[in-house]
DNA sequence: CGGACAACCTGGCGGC
DNA sequence: TGCCGCCAGGTTGTCC
């Protein structure tokens, strides 16, 4: 499911329900959904720490309490949501792991697929390793992106893919991007021209901040922590659209394998 | 460095 | 309705 766009709108639809609340118990059932330290330990040690802070880092929600961090990553199927204690809600069937608040609430993880990781962590980057720039910040230049191609010799779908390239970008988004800049998911990245990779940043940024204002795309498990559904899968060029025309050109989309992925295309305008 | 593939897991869908 | 194979938005590790 999510990648930035998807992960940035849970932290914002989070953040007011969480920073400020203290954790008083954890619960959980699939141990291997914990990491950081021995599932005992974990609930021993997060009892009483304050929620200080609700950001994104790359697909990592990353929350700073008083002495460590609580890291979420969604992976494919993770839903992470706050309801009053006792109340019901429509992942609950998932849920593998839940944080009681002093508020009378709870913070849930709801995970069908189980690929999804609850950390606890002192620093962020024990959790995550090295990742490449947030696409969206104003750190992240075109001559930024255009260095960090030198060298570089991968068909570019795949260095889209590469969370150490450009953190963020998904399957969804990375065909989104090369749709808006016209460039081929095959290509390789070394034989882009100046002008394609300066195509490349202003549409790997352009459809990246469109999926933030559409709050996320709902394909099949994705929700807002509301449970409400994204509008961002009603704008796609190509995702999920192989077969149809092409709203640029009128040609059939289609659909290939690219660095083992669904990859959606538009043959023409994609050539 | 790059590419291919398995692994981690379960649910949903199309086909028969 | 039931069963089967296939597909799925992510990441990590291994092998060539």
């Amino acid at each position: 499911m999510p990648e930035l766009p998807e992960v940035e709108t849970v932290v914002r639809g989070l953040r007011d329900k969480l920073v400020g609340r203290t954790i008083t118990s954890m619960w959980h059932d699939w141990e291997n959904t914990l990491r950081g330290l021995p599932p005992t330990d974990f609930a021993a040690r997060i009892a009483g720490q304050k929620i200080e802070a609700m950001t994104r880092r790359a697909k990592y929600i990353v929350m700073p309490m008083n002495h460590d961090i609580l890291m979420v990553h969604l992976k494919m199927t993770g839903r992470l949501y706050v309801a009053d204690a006792g109340a019901i809600h429509g992942a609950d069937r998932w849920v593998h792991v839940k944080f009681g608040l002093d508020n009378g609430q709870e913070l849930r993880f709801s995970d069908s697929r189980k690929f999804g990781r609850v950390y606890l962590t002192q620093t962020v980057e024990a959790v995550t390793g090295d990742l490449g720039p947030e696409p969206l910040e104003d750190i992240f230049t075109e001559a930024i992106f255009r260095e960090r191609l030198a060298g570089r010799s991968k068909v570019i779908k795949g260095l889209l893919l590469d969370q150490t390239f450009v953190a963020g970008t998904g399957n969804i988004y990375a065909d989104e991007a090369l749709h808006r800049a016209k460039i081929h998911p095959l290509r390789k990245s070394e034989t882009l021209t100046d002008a394609e990779i300066a195509a490349l940043y202003t549409s790997l940024r352009a459809a990246l901040a469109d999926g933030v204002n559409y709050e996320g795309a709902s394909i099949q498990w994705y929700r807002k922590p509301d449970g409400s559904a994204g509008e961002s899968q009603h704008h796609f060029f190509v995702y999920g659209r192989d077969g149809e025309p092409c709203h640029t050109c009128g040609a059939v989309i289609e659909k290939i394998r690219v660095a083992q992925r669904g990859t959606h295309f538009c043959p023409v305008c994609q050539s």
